[in-house]
DNA sequence: ATTTTGACGCT
DNA sequence: AGCGTCAAA
């Protein structure tokens, strides 16, 4: 699409942990509320809270006793705690959900950061003396470029005409992976036993949470950071590598690296300066594609078809609709039965399990713009309605909850796509180990391939799915 | 005792 | 590459 005339559409979900919850206990919705992690100091510090509850003055920030002072209707959810530690996977989990209903209606989805934001633009207003960027255009492109810079000047010479031409990534996945926690006052970390049992703690989160996702997005973090503060106001953070992942190598390695900053024997279990806050984040992430499927990459097989792996659970989309271009593809596989999965992403694969055709998505996407929650409703009826389309296994739905099929647990609904995800890349994970090969030469299920059917409303343009390959 | 998390910038 | 800072929610 020509930048010139592209469409950006900006979404920001509001107090999105709060509609979060709302979700789960609908009889809060339209009532003022909001999440709050811990409970014990002051009823839990808020870090959501929606509009009927900022009518009374609420903010965030705000503990959870002072907001019932201000709000007697107020109603605090508290956000899931693991080992003593707020937890957000439940948010981390909705907010996948989102990018998963983005990445398969729209060409380009990505999370913002409002790089040139904040400071920049402070010190721009302060500058010119501008309160709106319109102002702006009273000044010459050299004025702009002698005051910030040739670049900048002429980045924003253009935008206050309304030109910004850069590209729209299409990036979701976190850069990085992190879980901190403070320990305030009394509570600070000041022996090594304490020490051990979070770095423990948080080891175990980060272990979980890479774990997840490198089955969903087949990469693996090469950097482990430890952040800390201390009681001298001084935060330190130092990295190590990561070559396995594993709760006891995390926690003992960030041990090590914290037992360098101990100004006390080293016999002792008291620890001098005491921590404040301790943080452990996973970074530098590199695909975890073996080199064989790389060269696989290159023969005419795996780079012109783009096939599709095949497990039990893997299932045919689409219903019975014979097309050209699947006749050859099942020839071309007849040829030389290799089959690799390495061109297509996890998330984009498993989506497409259950991927209506375009008219279908077109039309639900018409009816899923008017709220969130139809939106997410009607999403999820996408597989939870359509028995054929999930799975011939007798999934029993009970109200919100799915009975897995593989490991038999209940499953929320809405956590059922990282779930089932999980499995899958478990298994692949597993084949892997075993054949010591990514090559799988399991016979590969027929994909119809997505006719674009061409609509005459402007967005649709837009909303066409993205381009294979 | 605002907490947790993530990205970016500086050297 | 490693570390500190800063902002967002």
């Amino acid at each position: 699409m020509n930048a010139d005339h592209r469409v950006i559409a900006l979404i920001d979900m509001d107090c999105f942990y709060v509609q979060v919850e709302q979700r789960l206990q609908p009889e809060f919705l339209g009532k003022p509320c909001g999440v709050a992690q811990y409970y014990t100091w002051k009823g839990g510090g808020l870090i959501a809270v929606n509009y009927e509850a900022r009518n009374f003055g609420v903010k965030r920030g705000m503990r959870g006793e002072q907001a019932k002072e201000l709000c007697p209707d107020f109603h605090v959810f508290h956000v899931q705690e693991v080992n003593g530690k707020a937890n957000l996977t439940r948010y981390r989990d909705a907010s996948a959900d989102v990018f998963r209903v983005l990445n398969a209606n729209f060409k380009l989805v990505e999370k913002a950061s409002i790089d040139e934001g904040g400071k920049a633009g402070e010190r721009v207003m302060e500058l010119f003396q501008v309160e709106y960027i319109g102002q702006l255009r009273k000044y010459s492109l050299d004025a702009l470029q002698t005051s910030m810079g040739e670049k900048d000047g002429y980045w924003l010479f253009n935008l206050t005409r309304g030109i910004e031409t850069t590209a729209v990534n299409s990036r979701n996945l976190y850069k990085t992976i992190s879980a901190s926690k403070n320990f305030p006052g009394k509570t600070c970390l000041d022996t090594i036993d304490k020490i051990r049992i979070w770095c423990h703690n948080l080891a175990e989160e980060i272990f979980n949470r890479l774990e997840k996702d490198r089955a969903e997005n087949k990469r693996r973090a090469k950097l482990l950071t430890v952040t800390c503060t201390l009681t001298t106001n001084e935060t330190i953070a130092r990295s190590c590598p990561i070559n396995e992942y594993s709760i006891d190598r995390f926690a003992n390695d960030t041990l090590k690296i914290l037992k360098q900053y101990n100004k006390n024997s080293s016999t002792s279990n008291i620890y001098t300066p005491a921590i404040i806050n301790l943080g452990i984040s996973a970074g530098k992430f590199l695909d975890s594609v073996n080199t064989k499927s790389i060269a696989d990459l290159f023969s005419k097989q795996t780079t012109k078809v783009e096939t599709i792996r095949s497990t039990e659970n893997t299932i045919n989309w689409q219903e019975e609709d014979g097309e050209e271009e699947d006749n050859n593809i099942e020839e071309k596989v007849l040829e030389k039965p290799i089959t690799t999965i390495t061109t297509l992403s996890i998330q984009g694969d498993f989506f497409r399990k259950f991927k209506k055709t375009d008219e279908q998505i077109n039309t639900q996407l018409k009816s899923e713009n008017k709220t969130t929650t139809s939106s997410i409703t009607s999403f999820f009826s996408r597989y939870t309605t359509n028995e054929n389309v999930l799975n011939s296994s007798p999934n029993k739905i009970d109200d919100q909850y799915i009975t897995c099929s593989k490991c038999h647990k209940s499953i929320l609904m809405w956590n059922m796509p990282e779930h089932d995800d999980f499995h899958y890349a478990h298994e692949l994970q597993m084949e892997e180990n075993k054949t010591n090969s990514i090559i799988k030469t399991s016979k590969p299920i027929k994909r119809k391939t997505n006719k674009q059917k061409i609509n005459n409303q402007t967005l649709d343009s837009f909303i066409n799915k993205k381009p294979k390959n």
